[in-house]
DNA sequence: CCCGACACAAATGC
DNA sequence: AGCATTTGTGTCGG
């Protein structure tokens, strides 16, 4: 096949699924605004006539977002609450809003293609928990009216006070969930650097009157205009500290750096830009797979699966997290330690190594798109 | 078969 | 319209 052969169509392709294999959209069956709707300025969402699909028509009329559904584990210790010792639910909606299709009864994807994966997360608080005058619409819930209570091992609690709190997007095996690394690249893709999703903080808000507080997030991750400096860590003003040291690579920044555990925002207000300000959600892009599934369409092998997991932590100050029975944390920077709170995972998703021309003619391994 | 690297070119943005 | 950028993917060697 000549290498200048008409390009196949990129991601996400002209949809036609079986409706019996059309995925379901749960993450948002809360019935809120889906926070997707204003990814965008000229996208507009809609929501089709398909039961639980929703799709987001970019200025060409091809879905842009069709994204496996997210599911959420059993919720995980430790229990968020608010100062009145209110328990605070948390939801986590997520979509991988570009990179996968859904072809023979399964999410497929390559892994040099790019993902988009969005994360909106919002706190049910109760009523009676609100502070009275209610806040203005899309006022900050200060971090600090949340704590955590912490399991001990010695059997007795301990109620830690939540400094902020953060998402992040992994991946991990189906089966075992052996964690499986994502990358995530600059615009300049192969002649940049790449890391790993850093930890984005965000920050509740009440929103419009609901009683819920919706986290508005920093534009964290690589927007579309967003290049090197997004890989300076954030974890200090970048005015301040050094005269923004350029461009460190991985092997040059700090440990917490090159693991993605990067405070993305800062303490003060996030200064939104215009695209932004009324962002409830946290975009991570230009994300990969760093590896592909095993055995893709071999017989009579197993068929590796790869899920990717969108998470929510409460950061914490870690000398509070003494003698802590946790499951799930991360270690941060400046003395941080992000508590697992909750986490929603896709179903299994076939990563691809190699270009689709090279599966073109295999059997259930799809054609090219068209 | 997978992976990183390089390269080309279509799509997209300015 | 023309140029630059972005990104899907063909190819190659390990």
């Amino acid at each position: 096949m000549a290498t200048s052969a008409q390009r196949p169509q990129p991601f996400p392709a002209p949809y036609s699924v079986p409706s019996a294999f059309l995925p379901s959209f749960p993450s948002y069956h809360s019935g809120l605004l889906s926070p997707l709707s204003s990814l965008h300025p000229s996208s507009c969402a809609q929501n089709g006539p398909l039961s639980g699909l929703q799709f987001i028509f970019p200025r060409a009329s091809r879905p842009l977002l069709c994204t496996p559904s997210f599911s959420g584990l059993p919720p995980i210790l430790p229990q968020l609450q608010l100062p009145n010792l209110h328990a605070v639910r948390v939801q986590i909606n997520a979509a991988v809003s570009r990179g996968l299709r859904f072809e023979s009864a399964r999410w497929l994807a390559y892994r040099r293609n790019y993902l988009s994966i969005t994360i909106n997360v919002v706190f049910d608080i109760p009523l009676s928990a609100l502070p009275t005058p209610l806040p203005r619409s899309r006022q900050s819930v200060d971090n600090h009216n949340f704590s955590i209570v912490l399991d001990l091992r010695n059997g007795t609690q301990r109620v830690v006070r939540v400094k902020f709190f953060a998402v992040t997007v992994v991946a991990e095996d189906e089966v075992n969930g052996r964690p499986v690394d994502l990358i995530q690249h600059t615009s300049k893709r192969d002649q940049g650097p790449r890391r790993k999703p850093v930890v984005a903080r965000i920050r509740p808000t009440l929103s419009d009157g609901r009683l819920t507080a919706t986290p508005i997030s920093h534009p964290a991750s690589l927007g579309a205009n967003r290049l090197l400096e997004d890989f300076i860590p954030m974890d200090r003003p970048a005015s301040a500290g050094s005269t923004s040291r350029n461009m460190p690579t991985a092997s040059s920044a700090s440990p917490d750096y090159a693991a993605g555990l990067v405070d993305s925002d800062q303490d003060q207000l996030p200064s939104f830009d215009s695209l932004h300000e009324t962002a409830e959600v946290v975009c991570f892009e230009r994300i990969q797979f760093k590896r592909a599934t095993a055995n893709n369409g071999r017989k009579n092998t197993a068929q590796q699966m790869f899920r990717v997991v969108a998470i929510l932590y409460a950061a914490v100050d870690e000398t509070e997290c003494f003698d802590g029975v946790v499951s799930n944390a991360e270690q941060g920077t400046n003395g941080i330690r992000y508590l697992e709170i909750q986490r929603v995972a896709t179903g299994g998703i076939m990563v691809r190594g190699r270009s689709p021309g090279h599966y073109a003619d295999r059997v259930g391994g799809g054609g090219m798109i068209q």
